[in-house]
DNA sequence: TAGATTGTTAATCGATTAACAATC
DNA sequence: TAGATTGTTAATCGATTAACAATC
């Protein structure tokens, strides 16, 4: 096992990573063999150094002049990320969202796997989407706690997420994966990623504000 | 018209705008008169200056010892992220996930609304989704430009999502908020938002991982 | 070799946090 | 009044950018 380097890892590189990941699959893909970081920085629009800085952090070794080996900075970078470990979760809420989700291919692509849906109508229970089978919320805590799940995720109306978010907490479960707008309150000890689709839409739509009237309008920072 | 402070926006304050938003109007419809930033802060475990910082941007005015008047506060940031404003968009991708979008009710909240979706498949052509019209990818400029509509959706496949651009930016859209995992090239002046669900999910993950094993693994800070 | 690229150490820049006067 | 909260100005902290030696 390679030694880690003890770093400190902010989310912006965590957002960052995956976009790279992406990009030198599709290299790979296409036969290119070794990669600089000025070739993705280049790609993205960021400083080479940065992404220099963030590929250090997975522990790649590149060589100077050559660049890295694109097939070995792609495992590192999957390591570092946990995407060679497979993590399991469980969805809450078969809506058209939910349904969505559970038949989003990307997962597999970074060893997530959803392995149960659940639902309150009965209509969906006992049946399958895409594959997964739904299950009633009241089996939440029993299921999750057989299969030993630790991850949930919420694809319900913003009114029953906070009974979802705690059914997951009182179900074991340490990380919950929230789509419902809505803001959910939970323990300490219990990571909330809460997924804001309207704050992305409103900074697409500030932007091509700003753009549009350079004059009056603030300045806005890209990431 | 209040007179506007040209102050730099960063994209975090843009997050956390609509987040404060969200809070803000529950409290209203719970009666409640008067926030502090104090209270704002607390919910979502910042720091109160912060929070005064980014509540200050929007043009609000609060009063020592008393605070801020809630349902003023909520116009503030509203006009401040355009949400006051009717922005129109189109869809392209009829799957899974753009029918989910199609019917997200979301939207309106912040003055958004999908006027017309495209679709490939025959099958879709002509019929409705969540009331929305599909139509065929070929005529996507035609109505673009007919209809004035400046920013275009895309959830489509990943393979597609490159083409549906283009023909997005020679539609005349400004905008493209790309939901397809691949990494999208659009020309200068055209404003891409990449929505990037595996980062989210891989986030999740690495703060949950750092959680159960605190000595081995890297830091990670919180947004 | 020459030149490009890596990786590290220092400098900059900006966001967050602290300190504090003003005010209701 | 006393005390809490605002809003502003200064300090800190961290991420990004720059500079540069090492190396293939």
């Amino acid at each position: 096992m390679p030694r880690k380097a003890m770093r400190k890892v902010s989310v912006p590189v965590m957002r960052r990573l995956p976009v790279y990941h992406h990009f030198l699959t599709e290299l790979v893909d296409r036969g290119v063999e070794r990669v600089s970081s000025t070739m993705v920085a280049h790609q993205f629009g960021y400083d080479p150094i940065k992404v220099r800085k963030d590929l250090a952090l997975t522990g790649a070794v590149g060589r100077p002049r050559i660049g890295f080996i694109a097939r070995d900075l792609l495992r590192h970078i999957e390591a570092f990320l946990g995407w060679d470990q497979t993590q399991e979760a469980v969805l809450a809420g078969c809506g058209a969202l939910g349904s969505a989700l559970l038949g989003y291919e990307g997962f597999s692509q970074c060893g997530w796997e959803i392995l149960v849906a659940f639902d309150n109508d009965s209509e969906l229970v006992g049946t399958r989407i895409n594959g997964k089978p739904v299950m009633p919320m009241e089996r939440l805590a029993e299921v999750c706690r057989g299969m030993n799940v630790k991850v949930g995720i919420i694809t319900a109306p913003a009114k029953s997420a906070q009974k979802i978010a705690d059914m997951m907490v009182d179900a074991g479960l340490r990380g919950i994966w929230n789509f419902a707008p809505t803001s959910v309150q939970v323990p300490e000890g219990v990571i909330l990623q809460q997924e804001n689709l309207l704050a992305s839409l409103t900074i697409l739509g500030l932007k091509l504000k700003c753009l549009q009237s350079a004059k009056k309008t603030d300045l806005l920072i890209d990431e």
